[in-house]
DNA sequence: GTCTATATCTCGATAGAC
DNA sequence: GTCTATCGAGATATAGAC
């Protein structure tokens, strides 16, 4: 990694904006952060103004969730529908975790600029809903109990990012429940009580 | 509505920092938004800084937000556990839009005051968390397939929080499923599938 | 308790030496 | 491309009249 001087000083953006919000990041404190010299407009030798960086470090975060997305691999379909359910929820806690500076970026400056929404929107939820209703459709073809595709969607979705966005906010996960149980739990609520055996699970 | 001058700059300092972040609120923009002449000091004779107002703005939202756990209503336990529920998850989602400011502060300036998170934490998430999974045992004593209550409870409380915090992100609900549908999924996902078919307890 | 006015400081951004 | 130095704007906070 050659870490040139302006992707450090996208590091440090990135670090303190994450920490303080955008209002509350100085060019000094990303000079001091990047090695630079705090106080010197060695910074603008490299960004115009600090809301150019804002927008490049948003710009370098998007690009890196697109890539992990395209990355996703697709869990083998076994014979047990559970089980590939359950590997696939953790891929997406996974990918939540990956892109979490890009969340925290939405999070904390959407208000300031609201453009954030909709290019977040449109790149990662819209397309990556309509993938996870593939997904879901044809894992569970005919599942008892779910006379609401669309809304069970929801359900799933927003299990997943309230996991996620909980461990953030409070430090730790809902309940204390790591990912791995967490997947196993909404999966079997998914797929409702074993169909043909015992319970698999123990 | 006697909205002292105290009240109009806490009210302007929450609409501030909600939209624009503690770093990118200024004392001059709180005492224009609360009717004062911007620029003038008249905000000090209410707050001594701009982390006062703030912890001001904190602890209000926070007796709030218990009033409104307080105020609680279960709903009755009806002969159809579902409804019940579906009622008791409605609930929920209008408690969470209801202290919707305290969780926008959490959620942006965690980074910069830590001890929210602590707070906030035991305040609502813990006791809330306990009191939701007495509820959750009571409607649903020996439901089948859910054999970790635990992480059951952290799966429905993710869920939630998901819901309402992707809409207040994103400016819309997750698929664009509103509350009482979300809910309804949600139910029947727990419930499973419908009661009167006859089923053996495992 | 609100105003005008201002002290003091920090921030974003620029100029120019090297 | 980084530094020292600095400008001008705007920020927090204070002083004192009314």
């Amino acid at each position: 990694m050659p870490s040139t001087t302006r992707e450090r000083i996208l590091d440090a953006a990135l670090e303190l904006i994450q920490e303080r919000g955008f209002g509350g990041t100085t060019v000094t404190g990303i000079e001091e952060l990047a090695g630079l010299s705090p106080g010197s407009g060695s910074f603008y030798r490299h960004f115009r103004s600090k809301e150019e960086v804002f927008r490049s470090v948003f710009e370098r975060e998007l690009d890196r969730a697109r890539r992990h997305r395209e990355a996703f691999e697709r869990g083998p379909v076994t014979a047990d529908p559970r089980d590939a359910l359950t590997r696939r929820l953790l891929q997406q806690l996974d990918y939540l975790a990956r892109i979490r500076p890009l969340i925290t970026l939405l999070a904390r400056e959407h208000g300031r600029f609201p453009e954030l929404t909709r290019t977040v929107r449109s790149a990662l939820l819209d397309q990556g809903i309509a993938e996870e209703a593939d997904h879901l459709a044809r894992d569970l073809p005919g599942a008892p109990g779910h006379d609401d595709p669309h809304a069970l969607l929801a359900v799933v979705v927003s299990a997943l990012t309230g996991y996620h966005l909980s461990s953030e906010f409070f430090g730790r996960p809902p309940a204390g429940i790591d990912p791995a149980r967490f997947a196993t739990a909404l999966a079997a609520l998914i797929t409702g009580p074993p169909q043909e055996a015992s319970r698999t699970d123990g």
